[in-house]
RNA sequence: GCCGAUGUGGCGAAAUGGCAGACGCACCGGACUUAAAAUCCGUUGUCCCGAAAGGGGCGUGUGGGUUCGAGUCCCACCAUCGGCACCA
């Protein structure tokens, strides 16, 4: 007999199914809107949000429902306490993957689309989650990707105003050429084009020189994209960071992202050149250090300053490096490179004249594509200089260290050198030198950020069409009217193998009128999970992409709002997470929503490992199928493994004898209530409603209750666990057994194993009529009594410094000096203390005694 | 290189500055059984003394420190994992 047609512990698998059927039929878990038939207005809110998954072929891994068992414990948790809880679940099913799904299967991504989310939600209702489904949605469904497209057409129609530091319609902005403000906008740039996948993709879906999807080569070429202006929004995603419950680790990752850097600008007037260059530091104090000047090669003026001599060089380094890939440029990083472009700069401070070259390690990105080079406190530019035997000037005096050994130093010391500033600490000098700067009109404090604008477009026919037309090589919005705007129907969607996008293909859809045309591109994958949460407030509106009212109720409350408990994988940390911040402020800021943020409290859970310790994967073998484990064990056991295995935000190793080990407990907690007969049928076992339980009974039931309560609000399942186990055992070796207990567990464990439990109630309130009635997940909470929790006496340790000698049991209520007393009568006490001075003795009522001999 | 997280039995882990190892796995022993599986009961950090009952030493990555008392707090270091990586 294999271990699969072994006889099941108890018979999970006709009690799964039936409470699943139930919870459908009934819908148990839908809850209302404000304003609907149903809702209670007395009761809390409660959002409760999963990351959305995105429907592959490979169906769920036991990733998801780590985090996903996670929520479904809160959500029926908060339920049972009083809370209109809302828990959705809906379909990331727009994107790259299912594109690359269907293409190799040979089926258009609709069809392989809905195949996949049809397997996804089959598996998820067979692991017995309570989602309100009739809140499904699917971001490739046109009645929400309408509003995806609405979304956009906001971002068009507004620009940041520097002045009030939000999002305004495009209609406030004074200037002649709103095209050059909006939040959506149109550039030709250098993207990431790669050939293979047919698309160009942003900055983080390239890893190495290579596509994330796939892994294929990506080149560099300038295109035409649409960007959207997140940078605009960078101070505001830092700031507005600090009010929310996130792990701090999180929040680090996205400060870093967005790479604020306090610094100045400063102009250094040009030889034979008009009008200068402008550098950012983010140390003007080593101005006086600076000894020559570099810009990045794709740099402007390099056209104009270039001498005719070192031309053919400049020319030929310029070509070199358009070439290099990412992968070749951090291979070389080691390396500095570079060419001298035959013109000379002048220091601001001290009109010194210095060499200007162009090399790749300055970024024509960042900054303003220009650096002024202080080889002695700049590990880059000491590298520079040593290979082009460029001078070194020390400018900072490191602490306790002479002038010639501060060549190389990057910290914070004292200037030298530097007439205007020295003798100052780094922090001081900085100060007072961009002081001095700003009173000559020679620059001026300035803020830089890493982030960059976001990359916008895919020449990928999987996703939303942009609501836009382009008329006599100018864009222009489409009506909300006209949306949704549907792609055409393609026979053949796969990409042209050139940068233009296989909507070009639908001649007749591209043709918007005599003298328009529509734009090809689509949106990228996370455009629809920017909002998603949004839409599950009040998924099937059509006069809106949600109501006001939906959105201030489940989006409304705490300090700065939003959804009350977020989970997820790290994965996200920078992307998805970043991005809808950003299209929740522009949101807000443009009136549409009532809170600024939109995850108020956000857990990351860990990953989970092979059963040898490495990250699950085909090629190792050690993918672990939840299916197998719900045929085998019941989902019940699933659900309960995975929260029993450690702490949810800590990576960790599957283990099967560890799904067993809960699965036993499971069985146990069945054989509590059910026996079986001669027949090998289940039948009710020895419980009874007569018997009261003992005192010792009571304590383990109302621990139980407080250390469940109290972990669940901590998202401390694994511990939360452990005490249900305590409290099994305890009650395994009884009998009669008290039917109250066995209520109270079953209902302390229902939202971990709610099938099991939901079956046992019901056999309960059949045998036992007159007690509570109704649904299992119905059923207000337990209340624990302090009362039955504190004991009469309680055994105190008795320790001599510090080291445990003998222990001893007294009354809860002994005095102080009561307890010391005791303490020192016991005979391992009074022996041990015997000839020795007794130094101090500390007393810790409840707890015990410590005393200190000489 | 920079930033962050984590180091506790054979394994997953637990422990408001107060009995380290709850709970589970694995192992070993016992009960039930013709037998096995399942189930139930029990042992199990490690070393030493003891025939046993017992008793003692050492133990939370390493080294210091604070404290009557440290897995927990502080300092330094080491290892593993994750993120960023020419960001001026």
């Amino acid at each position: 007999m294999s271990s699969s047609d072994r006889r099941k512990p108890y018979p999970f698998d006709q009690i799964e199914p039936k409470w699943q059927a139930r919870w459908d039929a009934e819908e148990t878990f839908r809850v209302a809107n404000p304003g609907e038939p149903g809702f209670d207005a007395s009761r809390p809110k409660f959002f409760v949000l999963d990351m959305f998954p995105y429907p592959s072929g490979a169906g769920l891994h036991v990733g998801h429902p780590e985090g996903y068992t996670a929520t479904d414990i809160i959500g029926r948790y908060k339920r049972m306490n009083g809370f209109n809880v809302l828990h959705p679940m809906g379909w990331d099913s727009f994107g790259l993957p299912a594109e690359q799904y269907a293409i190799k299967t040979g089926q258009h991504p609709a069809v392989t689309t809905a195949e996949n989310v049809a397997r996804f939600k089959a598996q998820l209702k067979g692991i017995g989650f309570g989602y309100d489904w009739s809140r499904e949605i699917a971001t490739s469904d046109p009645a929400y990707y309408r509003w995806t497209q609405w979304i956009f057409l906001q971002l068009y129609g507004a620009w940041f105003n520097p002045a009030t530091r939000k999002a305004e319609p495009i209609a406030t902005y004074p200037g002649e050429d709103p095209d050059s403000v909006r939040l959506a906008y149109v550039s030709e740039a250098p993207v990431n084009w790669c050939p293979e996948l047919g698309t160009v993709l942003a900055n983080e879906e390239v890893i190495d020189g290579k596509s994330e999807v796939g892994g294929h080569p990506v080149e560099r070429r300038p295109m035409r994209q649409w960007m959207l202006r997140i940078t605009a929004f960078a101070q505001r995603l830092i700031d507005e960071l600090e009010g929310l419950d996130w792990p701090e680790s999180i929040k680090l990752l996205q400060r870093n992202w967005i790479g604020r850097s306090e610094g100045a600008e400063v102009r250094f007037a040009l030889e034979g050149v008009e009008g200068g260059v402008t550098v950012f530091t983010t140390r003007p104090d080593t101005l006086f250090g600076a000894t020559y000047m570099v810009l990045a090669p794709e740099h402007r003026l390099v056209d104009a300053l270039a001498t005719e001599e070192q031309w053919p060089a400049i020319r030929d380094y310029r070509e070199k490096t358009s070439r290099k890939s990412d992968l070749e440029r951090t291979e070389l990083s080691k390396e500095k490179t570079g060419v001298f472009t035959g013109a000379y700069a002048v220091n601001p401070v001290n009109s010194e004249r210095i060499p200007i070259w162009i090399a790749d390690y300055v970024l024509q990105g960042y900054g303003t594509g220009a650096i002024m080079a202080v080889p002695a406190h700049d590990e880059r530019d000491l590298e520079f200089a040593r290979t082009f035997g460029l001078p070194v000037r020390a400018v900072v005096q490191a602490p306790g260290k002479s002038v010639e050994e501060s060549e190389g130093f990057t910290g914070e010391g004292i200037a030298i050198g530097s007439p205007l500033i020295d003798g100052l600490p780094t922090a001081e000098a900085k100060r007072k030198i961009t002081d001095w700067l700003e009173a000559q009109g020679l620059g001026k404090r300035s803020i830089n950020f890493k982030l960059r604008d976001w990359l916008f477009s895919r020449q990928r026919y999987w996703g939303e069409p942009f609501p836009i037309v382009w008329e006599g090589g100018q864009h222009r919005a489409l009506s909300e009217g006209e949306l949704p705007l549907t792609p055409p129907e393609l026979a053949d969607f796969k990409p042209t193998g050139t940068p233009e996008p296989p909507l070009s293909k639908a001649t007749e859809w591209v043709r918007y009128s005599e003298s328009a045309s529509r734009e090809l591109n689509t949106m990228p994958q996370w455009a629809g999970s920017c909002w998603y949460y949004l839409r599950f407030c009040d998924p099937a509106n059509a006069e809106r992409f949600v109501s006001r009212e939906a959105e201030q109720y489940w989006m409304g409350g705490g300090k700065p709002g939003g959804v009350d408990l977020y989970v997820g994988g790290t994965e996200h940390a920078v992307l998805h997470l970043l991005y809808a911040r950003f299209w929740h402020k522009v949101l807000f800021d443009l009136g549409h929503l009532s809170t600024p943020e939109p995850f108020q409290r956000l857990v990351n859970q860990g990953i989970i490992l092979g059963e040898d310790g490495q990250k699950m994967s085909k090629s190792r073998g050690n993918v672990v199928n939840p299916d197998d484990v719900i045929h085998q064990y019941g989902a019940d056991a699933l659900r309960l493994y995975e929260m029993f295995m450690g702490p949810l935000e800590q990576m960790k190793p599957w283990s099967m004898t560890g799904v067993e080990g809960v699965s036993r407990f499971l069985a146990r907690v069945w054989r509590l209530i059910m026996e079986e007969n001669q027949a090998g049928e289940w039948v009710l076992g020895p419980v009874s409603a007569e018997v009261e339980p003992t005192k010792a009974q009571l304590k383990v039931i109302h621990a139980t209750i407080k250390k469940v309560s109290e972990d669940i609000e901590a998202l401390a399942f694994n511990t939360a666990i452990a005490q249900m186990m305590v409290f099994v055992n305890a009650f395994t070796s009884t009998t009669p057994r008290p039917v109250s207990a066995l209520r109270t567990l079953l209902q302390l464990l229902n939202p971990f194993a709610p099938h099991l439990t939901s079956e046992l109630w019901e056999t309960l309130e059949r045998h036992f009529p007159g007690g509570p009635a109704g649904l299992l997940e119905d059923q207000p909470w337990p209340r624990y009594d302090e009362a039955y929790l504190v004991e009469d006496e309680v055994e105190i340790v008795l320790q001599i410094n510090g080291k445990v000698r003998e222990k001893l049991v007294i009354s809860k209520d002994a005095s102080k000096e009561a307890v010391e007393a005791a303490a020192l009568a016991t005979p391992k006490i009074a022996e041990a203390v015997e000839g020795k001075t007794v130094r101090k003795v500390i007393v810790v009522p409840g707890k015990l005694v410590n005393i200190v001999v000489a």
